[in-house]
DNA sequence: CTGAAAGCGCTTACAG
DNA sequence: CTGAAAGCGCTTACAG
């Protein structure tokens, strides 16, 4: 491929006024400028970013590694992110870890090497033993790590779901709606927007939460259709996006339409959700994606200063998308 | 970060040792090799792949370009190629096109500069009128560039699915069971192999595909809805997907009772599939990854010898995953 | 406004 | 089995 020397050579100037058009083109004759534009034109110059990031130690590239990548909204997410970085001259690595510890320093490492300016993560617990250490050399590896949806480790930036103002925003809805036999499908800090809610109105929750312990899907799924069978909720709560697609399974296989014979509320947003008129408590995946973009932005433009890994927590509210999954039974 | 020479230094030897032991260690004393990586171990070095890259000439990376994100398909699809080349110590670059020709010839700016050294994206129609000149420059690039799912584009590898197979295979499967008044619902090629099933079996098609030309999704719900009121189909065979996910919104509306009051199939597996338990044409995920990878393998360790674009095209056949949303009416 | 020189951290012949 | 030297293609002071 041609180089930056090519480039000189045919627009009649050394390499480093080249560097310097592609660079904006500061402090430089308009007609060299062109000249030099032109000649990359013809020659499909391509500058070499392994060869400026290893001199200029910023590699313009930021990675994402996904845990749980059966949730639509990740894919949004990637998806919005990219694009705004796209639009600042960045690239995207992608890698997944399933959730594994061991996976997520493999991702690290294989991004590390690759000098990574920044790096989204959703922090795993229980972190592996040697958690100090692990903390010592990321924060020593000049890399930007930024912690998605979890601030569990001290030190690094994070952006944030208020995960209990969503389920407090939700079941309000739902208790405004007159429902109060309400089956909150999933445990986490979620749970305690739903109690909250409960509160506000001086009433008390007629059942319980049904926390999903267990791993195996199957299990998850015999849990949920026997307490909706034997709780008898007017109305369901579904912590993701995932459940919701079980439980409306089940829904389905028991011959209960939503929202005549019962309602149905989950969080995230997905096509599927949209497609069957899901209500839902969705997040604001554009600004969530463009604050993660600033924090890299913000990062790689510091560099010149002395790197200061500024710790800052950015905290996203949940709203309600309503549409015809929850029917009204307050009179 | 701590470099090979800082390595060198702790190990006794010299820095092109240290670049030989990671590399595999051959032709090395294996007490060097094991002082080498100790070394390492202590520094925390993570080996510059900007450096290496711009040396060797391979980055290591390959890239991908999506342009239906909203496809769940797609988002396994990455994951698992992500999983592959990370077990060979490739990393993977991701952007979006949203089907844009121009947002694609970004994207493969982008990963170009970035050096990738494979590029696999979806060829959108119709190309640009610069098209001779944007094959040539592909072709030239050295980069070696793979199609997925579509071969429009001569000269490149390609990876496919075998959609008039599919359709075939479902549509058979419809039949079967004793459907004839099936609605197909979307175009394309898959279409094709739809009236080849009645064909096999000497009968006519009572009902016409349905083509989904408008690009407005609610104006093809609108559609949908109504071609399932008039024709009275007693299954739906959706194309994709989010199709499907529309289809089965209107039919919930409708009240329609999957499989009692109707049959269905889509084109996709998916999670809501699975949790509603729809039958579906699925792909072979995995192994489209595996030979995607494969391509990018062999195209990166062949780039010693002059590199050969050899242009295979490798082709997947869809198979049935049978669920329970088709009713069998055949006695 | 432009250029010559040095150097980023590796790999690759080449030599021994 | 190991090392010294050159060079990948840029950017970054420095000089003019």
């Amino acid at each position: 491929m041609a180089t930056s020397k090519d480039v000189a050579k045919l627009a009649g100037v050394s390499h480093t006024t080249v560097s310097r058009a592609f660079k904006g083109g500061e402090r430089m004759r308009k007609e060299t400028y062109d000249r030099i534009l032109q000649a990359a034109g013809e020659l499909h110059y391509s500058p070499n970013l392994l060869a400026a990031g290893l001199r200029s130690q910023k590699s313009s590239t930021a990675g994402i590694v996904i845990s749980h990548s059966g949730v639509a909204f990740f894919m949004n997410l990637v998806q919005e992110l990219e694009n705004q970085l796209q639009r600042q001259g960045f690239r995207l690595l992608i890698s997944f870890d399933s959730g594994d510890p061991e996976k997520q320093q493999n991702a690290f490492q294989a991004m590390s090497s690759a000098r990574a300016d920044s790096i989204a993560f959703m922090p795993i617990a229980p972190p592996p033993k040697k958690k100090t250490e692990m903390l010592e050399q990321m924060k020593a590896s000049g890399i930007q790590y930024i912690q998605l949806f979890n601030d569990a480790l001290d030190g690094f930036g994070s952006v944030l779901i208020d995960d209990v103002g969503g389920a407090l925003a939700g079941t309000r809805h739902l208790l405004d709606k007159g429902h109060r036999r309400i089956l909150m499908i999933g445990g986490y800090n979620r749970i305690e927007g739903f109690y909250k809610a409960y509160e506000e109105k001086k009433l008390s929750a007629p059942i319980p939460h049904l926390p999903l312990l267990d791993d195996d899907l199957k299990i998850c799924r015999n849990n949920i259709r026997q307490a909706i069978i034997e709780r008898k909720p007017t109305a369901v709560f579904c912590i993701s996006d995932q459940i919701g697609a079980i439980t409306y399974g089940i829904l389905s296989e028991l011959k209960y339409h939503v929202p005549d014979d019962i309602s149905f509320l989950a969080f995230d947003d997905s096509f599927w959700s949209e497609s069957l008129s899901i209500s839902v408590i969705g997040q604001p995946i554009a600004e969530i994606a463009g604050n993660i973009a600033g924090k890299i932005f913000s990062y790689s433009r510091g560099a010149d200063a002395p790197r200061s890994p500024a710790s800052s927590r950015t905290v996203f509210t949940p709203f309600l998308i309503e549409r015809n999954s929850i029917r009204d039974i307050s009179q």
